[in-house]
DNA sequence: ACAAAAGTGTTAAGAATACACCCATGT
DNA sequence: ACATGGGTGTATTCTTAACACTTTTGT
């Protein structure tokens, strides 16, 4: 164990959910460098030696993506991925964070080079070859998230600060990828106690305004069943 | 990124969990080397720039409990662990394994140098203070077992290839940290179709003879509640 | 005979599912 | 008036949980 022992190649990759016209997406970029350049890639970069993996990926995402981690809530406990023959350089281990964004509008950030980097968040049911093995790692993170939202309140990471019951309703339809039933739903959600009323109602389009819910304060993880 | 980027170090730790006189334990060493010398520890070591993370494994494994990976269940994926300060020379990753073993003894192995490894499966209620931050590691990865136990059959790791349904239970009783209705657990785990019985019977003690059952050909992993 | 684990059913409560109609609004 | 999403209740089935006694063996 001296100090010239080498390490094998060590990125960090984010896959960071968002619903668009609810949908479930996912934040892509395109590669500024080879290999691989030109592709569609999960946002991700080296980690140094003298940063937290953590720290890589709120620096990549600002640089590639223009989204700051205050803007995205992470979830749980990050995966090791290794991928053999993913760089040409040797073995690679990459480290996979799950975050959930609301509201985000990814934009070009242009940084030491200004190579494309086109931030888009890109539908689960369309997206390109990816770079890598970053589908099998989508893939991965989106069944994760499965099984969190049929079983906790996470998904309030993906919705709006104040929200409809539809709305809500339409989230966990995104992410589980099946319709669910309105009256259950809602005769479920409510009895949880994991949202409230404010009061107000949502007067938009051409019919009966809708109440609108929040999350309750301090509704930290808590776990059930959809 | 040029050849001479420097990454975190990296390292592996194994979680292996197995069943000593219904008491779950998992395989702890003591350190022979600084930092942390002779405390207790997971087995692990640096993986190095022409191994993957599963090869390193293995290969402490070997060295330093005499354990083969062949005798071990190795479950889900990795987990990536940031844990900063947790070694002198800078910044660390450990990817941390899951697995599950059934009637292994540990063996102390020599190797090049022959410091003290002393390996052990050590009851999760009598665990002594851990090196660097591997207790968090052990308690996540107990609560990771927790939830596939109830959820699915992952337990078969962790019981010989036949046992009688007192056993079984036994098991999930001992990894889910809580007593099972008897009646109740035989009604759920005969409905499931994962067991069958060998049609041969334990004749042990003074008491009643057992059957004994094994889980079934080819029952991959499958999900259930307990 | 007795100690010790093996084995066995029923009932009650709760959770999940399936299902159809009226309401309030904007155009 | 009509189109659109908002909102509500009940019956059925399935799952879970609680609970105690008889059986078979070895000593």
């Amino acid at each position: 164990m001296n100090e010239d022992f080498e390490f094998p190649i060590l990125t960090v990759d984010g896959v960071i959910f968002q619903l668009v016209n609810d949908e479930l997406c996912v934040l892509l970029t395109q590669r500024a460098f080879e290999p691989f350049l030109g592709a569609w890639a999960l946002p991700g970069m080296y980690i140094s030696k003298d940063q937290t993996s953590r720290e890589a990926l709120e620096l990549t995402l600002i640089q590639k993506t223009g989204i700051s981690t205050s803007q995205i809530e992470l979830i749980e406990q990050p995966y090791a991925f290794d991928a053999p023959q993913r760089d040409p350089r040797g073995y690679a281990v990459t480290i996979a964070y799950i975050g959930l964004a609301r509201d985000v509008m990814p934009g070009v950030h242009r940084g030491a080079d200004d190579k494309i980097q086109n931030p888009h968040f890109t539908s689960l049911a369309k997206l390109p070859k990816l770079a890598y093995d970053h589908m099998s790692i989508v893939q991965f993170a989106h069944n994760r998230l499965k099984i969190l939202a049929a079983s906790s309140n996470v998904l309030a990471g993906l919705l709006p600060r104040t929200f409809t019951l539809l709305q809500l309703q339409s989230a966990y339809e995104a992410v589980l990828s099946r319709k669910l039933d309105k009256r259950n739903f809602r005769k479920k959600i409510q009895s949880l106690g994991l949202i409230e009323t404010t009061g107000e109602s949502s007067r938009e389009g051409a019919h009966r305004p809708a109440q609108v819910y929040r999350f309750c304060n301090g509704s930290t993880l808590r776990h059930h069943t959809i």
